[in-house]
Parts: C-alpha cells; structure tokens; sequence
DNA sequence: CGCCAAACGTCGGCCAGCCGACAATCGGTT
DNA sequence: AACCGATTGTCGGCTGGCCGACGTTTGGCG
C-alpha cells in the first residue's frame, strides 16, 4: 500500500516547503508520511471521520466540496498539485468537507497535525514557509470574496477563466488550450452562481467567438480579447 | 514619540503572541518594535507608502478600509485589541487598504515583516502560534464567504449582530449592550449590502422590540429572540 | 449496440435587494 | 444658537440572476 522510505523521500523532496531540508530532515519527515491514492470520482476523505491532518496533493486534480446547508454540493476549491489542503489552520476542529479526485492516478500525502507541528518547531525555516503559503491561500480567498461582492456572474466567469488559463492553460497558437475536468456545476460553485447561468454564459461567449469548448476542453483563442 | 521599553516591555507581554516568550527573547523584540498612536477619525496608515510591517492593535478599535473599485470605501475587517493586520502573510505585495482609528487613544505596535520573520526563526513555538493564528483568520474568512453565498441580508446581519453581542457585548438584565461606533454605512459594508437595506433591516427589528438603539449603543435585550 | 444516468441547453416567471432621490436628525464648531 | 456636514429614515422603480421545468446530448457500461 505505501510506497518504499525512498518512493516517499522523493515524492517530499521536490514540494515547495520541503525542498530545501536537508536529507536528515527530509527522512524524518518521510517516516510521519502517510500517502494514499485514488481515481477519478473516488472520495478521498471526510474530514471528520480521522484525526486531523495536513494533505498535500502530489499527483492529479481533486476538488474540496463541502455540503452546503440546503444539502448540495458546494465547490470550495479546486486543488493542484503541490497545494496544501486538510487542517491547514492547525486546529482540531472538524469540517464537513471531504476531497474528491477529478482526474485519475491521484496521489496524496498526509501527516498528523500534531507530526507536523513537531517538524515546523525543529525547522523554524519551514515555519516561515509555511506561514507564508497559508497567507497566500488567505489572499487568494480574501480575492474571491472581493469578487463576489464587487463583481457581477459574468465578470466572475471571466476572472474564472482567466485565472484557469494562467495557472493550467497550454499555448496553443496565439490562445490558450485547457483541460476542462469540471462540470457547469462545479464552476458555478466555484464563482457562487447557478448551473443554468454559467451554462448561458458559457454559449454566450461560444456564439461570440471568444472561446470554444466542449466536454472535454475549453479553447481560448485569444486571451486579451476576453474583456472584463 | 515612543514609549519606554519597559513600557514596551509590559505592551507586548501580555499579547496571545508573545505571552510564553522569556524575558530575555521579548526585550529583543522590544528593540524591533514600533509604536503608533491615533485618535478618532484618523487615518493610521497606507499600506503602500512604507516599507512592509505587520501590526498588532495594542488598544481601541480600527477599521481596515479598502477603496473599491467604483471609489467608495470598504470595511474589510474591524481590528480589536490583539489582533494582528496588515502584511500577516508576510509577503510585500502592495495593498490599497488603509486603516481608520473608530476610537480615541488607539495604540498600535508594529514590526517590520523581515524583522518579524526573523524572529519567527529563532521562536519556532512563536512560529506555530503565527500559523495557527493566520489559520484562524482564514477560517472567519471562509465563513464571511460562506455566509455571503448562503444567507440572504437579514440572516447576515443578525449573525452580525450575535457574532458582535458575542465578542464585545456587556451582558446588561437578559440582555446585552454594545458600544455602537460603526455607521450603518460600515455596517453594510462587512456584511456586503448596502446603507438603506442595513438602515431598513435595523428599524424592522427594532420595531418588533427585537433590539434598541441609537447613535451610541445597540442593546439587545433578548440574545436568543434573535432567531436567524 | 442500446440503455441510463449524468451533464448540458434554454426558456420565462419572479423577487431580493440595489439604487437614486430626498427629507429628517444629529453632533460638532464658531 | 445658528450652521453645516455626516448620518439616518423612507419610498418606489428596476433588474440581475435564481429557480423550476423540461428537453437534448453525451459517454460509460452491460
């Protein structure tokens, strides 16, 4: 199930916050280590449902979804490679999210909170690190709440997009080519919309020639020309 | 301008922060500290125009203000006493924020974010403490957010109320009463709507007998009647 | 290859709450 | 005590986009 001490080592050595631990270090870290893997559609955790811990996601897409209170499923973010998720604040308190893995051969590795408070407190140069990533994740949601407040469902979308094509997008001539693994109803969770409306918007930009897609792809040809 | 150190000293000891430090590990950050005061109405600093600081409100209230996109001012948080603002995620980025003394005789503390780094470093039970706190702020955030999606104006608000009633209420008969130093139109803005809405919903619930208030105080003579 | 559930497309009704407008009230100032 | 800017009270009109409804398309699976 778990793979070798040596698997693992070289798995941690390549994450930002680890990379620049010395190997001591580094296999100390491996032996608190847990990892896991799933496929496309698998649930990966509950929160509640184990002690709490600190996942970061080595391999594949996965998705945090939290129920909302009318019972459905609300997108919270959508994780990428290398991104931290789980307990990232420290605290014990449980949730009710859990992680699902949108694309297959996902791979994920976690600790107990307790395991990596212990680490952080003999590497106060991890400590740094890590206080920065969890403050880049605050301004990022500091960013999406600006939006919503500020910002109407079609400016939200393009923002969306853009913010996709930036961070996954491969040129492709003058535009941008994504790998689309989420649903209308995964984006509009993501932008706090409705199914309908992003499916609208969506047609609307299609039939206006700023983007094209399908189920498996969005194609933006021209980055600048999606206006916001 | 700045105070003692030893009055320095007794300012930073009784901080969440700083409170398990030695005496000889808080003198050093005495030296590195940097005290502000600032009285009603008063803008206390600009983000941008000073090298990159975090700061801790020693006492009184502020708010943190940010020019929207169309010029009007918004509440992003008020700061009470202990909490840290500004660069908490300890990168350089510029921001717009801004912060606005709400009461007489506001003290402020601050540390340049390099030189607070470095103590983080030397401190790495310090260093975890910082995580988890940044880690508690982004869990009221993913809540504003939350609420922001699922909630309309009036439940916004009366969680508003309650969360306020909670964390600054004197408990007066059945009842509590706060210190009323927000406007309608700051009211609004942490709770993203808009002054005649606030104005309105507050006079409703006045008008059940759900809460009192004028200029200077809310009292809320029944904390349970306020059913969301 | 046909079946079925999941995902997408499209329409119209509807309403929370935003927005502009203006009056009333308060509190600080000279 | 009269003045003035800031804050609050109140009214209607207007609309973004939510919501239910229903049909169509897709892709995975037996």
């Amino acid at each position: 199930m778990q793979p070798s001490l040596d698997t693992r080592y070289w798995f941690l050595r390549d994450h930002q916050l680890f990379r620049h631990l010395d190997s001591a270090e580094l296999r100390e870290i491996c032996v608190i280590s847990n990892f896991k893997t799933a496929k496309k559609g698998e649930i990966i955790y509950f929160a509640h449902d184990e002690e709490s811990r600190v996942y970061s996601l080595k391999k594949g897409i996965i998705k945090i979804v939290e129920l909302s209170p009318d019972g459905n499923e609300t997108v919270k973010e959508v994780i990428q490679k290398g991104d931290l998720f789980g307990q990232v604040s420290l605290d014990n308190h449980a949730t009710d999210e859990f992680a699902v893995a949108l694309s297959d051969y996902v791979t994920i590795c976690s600790f107990r909170i307790e395991d990596f408070e212990t680490v952080i407190q003999k590497n106060p140069s991890l400590a740094v690190k890590y206080s920065k990533l969890i403050g880049l994740r605050f301004k990022r949601l500091e960013n999406r709440y600006s939006n919503l407040m500020f910002k109407d469902v079609k400016t939200r979308l393009l923002i969306f997009l853009q913010d996709w094509a930036a961070n996954e997008g491969e040129t492709e001539g003058q535009g941008v080519r994504l790998k689309n693994y989420l649903t209308h109803q995964d984006v509009a969770s993501l932008i706090c919309s409705t199914r309908q409306t992003v499916s609208q918007l969506l047609n609307d930009l299609k039939n206006n020639g700023l983007i094209e897609y399908d189920r498996n792809f969005i194609l933006i040809p021209n980055l600048k020309s999606l206006n916001i």
